[in-house]
DNA sequence: AAATATTTTCAATTATTATTGAAAGTTTAA
DNA sequence: TTAAACTTTCAATAATAATTGAAAATATTT
């Protein structure tokens, strides 16, 4: 196998992957792309190597800077712009799992909280069994919210940083 | 807010939450359906209940069982199927967390394995690039895949011992 | 064995999401 | 300020995924 079929294989495979977790197929493979690519790359070089659109590849370099995993460069003496992608994948996961929070686990911790202020009638068997889920569903939320809390800040910190890079 | 609007509000949030996971909302619409309902449902009681086709309601419950989330019940006398998902929610999620290892962690694990055994070429620095980022990926998912290990095999134990204190 | 109840399948349809490409917008350089 | 280089937008189109519903299959009862 050489480098091109292995970087394709890996690209194709990453946007599998990413259309699994909610995430579309394309923009997984943009950052796939960006991710073992050694320079940055221009909108022209993604729509040639991923054979896409224009248009596509735009919208997907942007979704992908929103998540904070792609930064936009200029060379000096040059009008286009760059991409690229950290390659440190500790950090890329904890920037996904920070947007993934607030995207996601912050909004369904609202409806938690909303929907636990049934009135409830404790004659019923399904309002109990209700009340019990949602407790658990917000226990659970809870839990992982603050655990995310801790492992972000602690990769903001210099210490505990460290301490987590045995992951790396 | 009473409790049908309530269980309705959760039902439509865990089915939007899932659609973002990469779980059809329908999926996870019957599950949430399921884990507030004190009884088990048959087909019937989900296709009114979301107002979904017999097909689409045979068919998610069916996928729910796959995912080992979802169980099926007979009732003594009754002819129908019941359908039933376990209330604890962290049995649910380490159940989901081992599904998911099987069908994405271990089949990304693979491609990992495979494109490692590229050439390197020291000369390219994209080759050089390529080499370091799959391999800070495997380590990454690697790591991911002995810490599910381990928290599963955790949630296994602790299962059979509770199981076997009502023996005692 | 036939009738009935129930579940499953699957081709057709519908809904959703992704993609294109050309036009409009913006920025830079001459 | 004009032209060229480049980026963004977005309506139209295409691709994908979900859903329906009725027929086929299966299971149960009489």
């Amino acid at each position: 196998m050489n480098l091109e079929e292995a970087k394709t294989h890996l690209v194709q495979a990453w946007g599998t992957l990413g259309s699994s977790w909610g995430v579309s197929r394309s923009m997984a493979q943009v950052h796939a792309l960006l991710l073992v690519s050694a320079e940055a790359l221009t909108t022209e070089d993604v729509m040639e190597q991923l054979q896409i659109s224009r248009g596509n590849a735009n919208m997907n370099l942007r979704d992908l800077m929103d998540w904070g995993i792609v930064k936009k460069i200029h060379k000096p003496g040059e009008r286009k712009e760059y991409f690229w992608a950290d390659k440190d994948i500790w950090k890329v996961a904890m920037q996904v799992a920070k947007e993934r929070k607030k995207r996601e686990l912050e909004p369904i911790l609202k409806v938690l909280e909303q929907v636990s202020s049934v009135e409830a009638d404790v004659m019923d068997p399904d309002a109990k069994q209700f009340a019990e889920v949602v407790q658990g569903l917000k226990k659970f939320a809870n839990n992982a919210n603050t655990t995310l809390e801790t492992v972000i800040k602690a990769e903001e910190n210099w210490f505990w940083s460290n301490f987590f890079k045995i992951f790396k």
